[in-house]
DNA sequence: CCGATCCATTTTGCATGCATAATTCCGCTG
DNA sequence: CAGCGGAATTATGCATGCAAAATGGATCGG
């Protein structure tokens, strides 16, 4: 019983469920019970019920008619189509950027990125994943396209349920932070060809390490045939 | 009064509000009051505040938290936000057509591509679009990607309320002719470099078609200054 | 004459109730 | 003992009810 106080109860409901499934409090293909749910977040069923339909729009649940709501499974074939089309969107992303950014927003961007190799240097990998998702999120702001930027952000709240960061090897890490100083580069001379070029390749060397991590993947797949 | 009958109430619903959105039924700004249209619908509240938050989340909406919600309204900027998007998606979709397309899906765009020729001979416009949007669908498809398929078509959902047929000149039909020749030939080819470039100058292309329509664009401020 | 304020009406947000479809459990049959 | 069938239970889908917020309008004051 996690009674929710603040704000438009649909929309906490949405928020208090997207933390759930990432989380992996309700695990993948879950069949989520409205009556208990009610009573763990403590809601009636119809804001509840109106929070299951934007999940399924997000692509987060899948709903059955008059079979309730299910996690949705990430299969392996799952990732590697959501991780092509995050590519484009940060390709774009990065173009757009270079035509719109400023001098002080890279300039700030250069700041995340020392930040980052900070953390590299003391082999921090969760603050490095930080820091590297706000360098990520400075880019996808400087673009300055909302479209781009609720596309994205819907994509990476759907990947982000796969744990991969103890699983990066040394050499992956070294590589991705190659990537990095060649991203903030090409920033920096507003190249926006180049930039995406690069993004979308890290994006891409990203989707691998992912897919290494597939204990959860297999897991997954053990639950499927299972469920 | 317009009784739905088949398939899950909130479905329908969701379709119905979408196609009353896309064909102007009801316009950029309007307020939709619940009651009327639960009237015009035939349904209650339920399954139709449960399709506002579906049609909130895909961006056809918004919803004003004890206010209601209101068809958005598309300024120039976001219709060139949403080209942009869907121009690296339809880049990447080629680009993934490319690396899995069969022979003789090619061969059956070719066939829609000479048919949507057959159209343009006769200047018919209507129809040269209907095929136009199957030979981009079909490309779509042969990307086989669910998530790039959801994307696209969510954001083709919102650009389609934009009426823009008649604006388009001989000469940006002619060109567009010459382009889809070039898509068709990089396909063939599987060349996916090449049609992603081609595809993405394409979508250029209609956006500043689709802007130079500007009357929509116009009405619908002066909307906004009213309303 | 214009603007602010208070009350009546409407509308929204959420909870609950009811009918139908799904699931479970138990006894039955082979 | 396994498999099947049907009743009891439970869950879902939709409709409705109620309280709070917003809207509209008339009255009052400047």
């Amino acid at each position: 019983m996690n009674k929710i106080l603040r704000g438009s109860l649909h929309d906490e409901v949405v928020s208090r469920l997207r933390d759930m499934i990432v989380e992996g409090d309700l695990r993948p293909g879950e069949r989520l019970n409205e009556r208990e749910l009610c009573e763990r977040l403590g809601v009636s069923r119809t804001p509840l019920r109106e929070a299951f339909k934007v999940l399924a729009s997000e692509g987060l649940v899948m709903l059955l008619p008059n079979r309730g709501a299910r996690v949705t499974r990430l299969t392996r074939r799952d990732i590697e189509d959501m991780f092509h089309v995050m590519g484009a969107l940060e390709a774009l992303s990065g173009e757009l950027a270079c035509t719109r950014i400023a001098d002080d927003a890279v300039a700030e961007i250069r700041a995340l990125h020392y930040e980052m190799l900070a953390h590299y240097a003391r082999r921090n990998l969760r603050e490095y994943f930080r820091l590297n998702e706000q360098i990520h999120r400075a880019i996808l702001g400087a673009a300055e396209n909302p479209v781009l930027t609720a596309m994205y952000n819907s994509l990476a709240g759907r990947v982000r349920r796969v744990r991969f960061m103890a699983n990066m090897s040394s050499e992956r890490w070294d590589e991705a932070v190659r990537e990095h100083e060649r991203i903030l580069d090409a920033l920096v001379r507003r190249d926006g060809a180049a930039l995406a070029v690069i993004l979308r390749a890290h994006l891409e060397h990203k989707c691998a390490v992912v897919l290494e991590s597939d204990c959860i993947d297999a897991e997954e797949t053990a639950e499927a045939v299972a469920g």
